[in-house]
DNA sequence: TCTAAGCGTGTACAAAACAG
DNA sequence: CTGTTTTGTACACGCTTAGA
């Protein structure tokens, strides 16, 4: 093949196959099989293979071209990834939708977009010139990991941004959102595992972020990961007026984007998207922990500014923990890096909201103090955020004999110095530490 | 009231220790 | 000398506490 007949042939293959994978990854709806698809996806490899020069960043044969790293690079983000503050109930919600209208001086309800709150792990991906350059996690807000490779694996993001309907090509896009896994996906992952004799993942939260770094993207490459945009970094090119809007554009883009988001004017109208979400919770393809809530307008949401680590325009309304009952077995002194010594309560193993709790921390000295923990006690355990397990009552039995109250030790389990708990503080410390 | 530090759980991965 | 298990480190996430 001629070299300027290759290279148009390779350029219509790029943007055929992207189009495919977009309608088969992204819609949900392909128009071409399995194997016609192979088929164009060999011929590309075939071109490229002969002309390596032809080869560019954003080819669909570049999804798992990289190799194996050493380790994650570190990319700052332009603008920090901030945290959501959380509201627990109701009450909380209401008071921050008042403390929205109190900082804009209006009694008129707010415009409120409502979003499901994904339980996966954040990313940005940054497109210059609708390219995908690179991805990160978001780390601890002001920089993240590079995952970039591993990103490109997932078959949901878009390698190129898609443009039409007059929508010019962004000079810049920092998109952000979430990774995720689908539950049936997960599922058949741990079958697949088990069936191997390899460990199984405990939820598809956990799978997702550690198949996010792998430091293979041979191994992320076939994980079944998924990317859905939420929001935006730093932008050059482009520009909407409201959340709404963004989320649109980002699904115009090419990218995965929930459809159960909603707009809800006032307090009253986000509490009933909220009811109606959880209502539908538990027949979603993927698992979420609560209900994002963001004042639609940008030029609102600028005007609330952001406070500490979390914007002023937003609040994480989660959904109630689930709950179970299970039993102290042991209850033993965990020492700290600092000296700090902290009882922990092995449990009876019990499966909540995905996680088996064996253990859990009884920090939370008044509460302990107060009631009282015994080994045979029977406890109520709580999911309480993504990850950690919380004691939060005590007592639903007591049995005699053989039990004992929990008593600090007088001396450190690790290393048998004295332990000491100084006027006023609520730790425990071993001294000698 | 806000912020930073400390802490615990659970994940992945690499090095070290162990066994065949 | 291999392959497996154990141990240690780093990271993500979210909570509590202490200090500003």
């Amino acid at each position: 093949m001629e070299r300027k007949e290759a290279e148009a042939r390779a350029a219509w293959l790029r943007s055929e196959l992207e189009r495919h994978n977009y309608l088969y990854y992204v819609k949900d709806s392909p128009e071409i099989t399995d194997a016609e698809y192979d088929a164009l996806f060999r011929e590309l490899q075939t071109i490229e293979a002969e002309y390596p020069d032809l080869v560019t960043p954003d080819s669909p044969t570049q999804r798992v071209g990289a190799r194996p790293a050493e380790e994650f690079k570190h990319i700052r983000h332009r603008v920090p990834m901030l945290s959501l503050q959380n509201a627990m109930d109701e009450g909380e919600l209401r008071e921050f939708d008042a403390r929205v209208c109190r900082l804009l001086e209006t009694r008129d309800p707010i415009e409120y977009v409502c979003e499901p709150k994904f339980d996966g792990l954040s990313a940005e991906l940054v497109y210059e010139d609708g390219v995908l350059l690179a991805a990160s996690t978001r780390g601890d807000g002001f920089v993240g990991e590079d995952i970039t490779a591993n990103v490109k694996t997932i078959r949901s993001v878009p390698l190129r941004l898609r443009t039409g309907d007059g929508q010019a090509m962004p000079r810049l896009l920092e998109v952000r959102g979430e990774i995720l896994m689908p539950i049936a996906a997960f599922d058949e992952l741990n079958r697949e595992r088990e069936a191997r004799g390899e460990p199984v993942f405990a939820n598809p939260r956990n799978a997702a972020a550690g198949s996010a770094r792998q430091l293979d993207p041979g191994v992320t490459a076939v994980r079944p990961l998924q990317f859905y945009a939420y929001a935006l970094g730093v932008s050059e090119g482009f520009s909407v007026e409201c959340q709404a809007d963004l989320l649109r554009a980002l699904r115009a883009f090419g990218f995965r984007v929930s459809d159960l988001f909603t707009v809800a004017r006032g307090a009253d109208e986000v509490m009933r998207a909220y009811r109606e979400l959880g209502a539908r919770r538990d027949s979603l393809p993927f698992e979420i922990d609560g209900m994002v809530v963001k004042v639609n307008s940008f030029a609102l949401q600028r005007e609330l500014g952001e406070v500490s680590r979390s914007p002023r325009w937003a609040i994480a309304f989660k959904f109630p923990p689930e709950q179970q009952v299970t039993r102290v077995e042991d209850i033993i002194v965990n020492v700290g890096r600092t000296g700090v010594l902290t009882p922990v309560a092995c449990l009876r193993p019990v499966r909540v909201a995905g996680v088996m709790v064996k253990r859990a921390t009884l920090h939370n000295e008044d509460e302990v103090a107060r009631k009282g923990v015994m080994i045979g006690d029977h406890v109520l355990v709580q999911r309480a955020g993504d990850v950690i397990p919380e004691v939060v009552l005590v007592l639903k039995e007591r049995r005699t004999g053989e039990e004992r109250p929990f008593v600090m030790p007088s001396t450190c389990p690790a290393c048998g110095g004295p332990v000491s708990r100084r006027e006023g503080e609520v730790a425990w410390r071993c001294t000698s530490v």
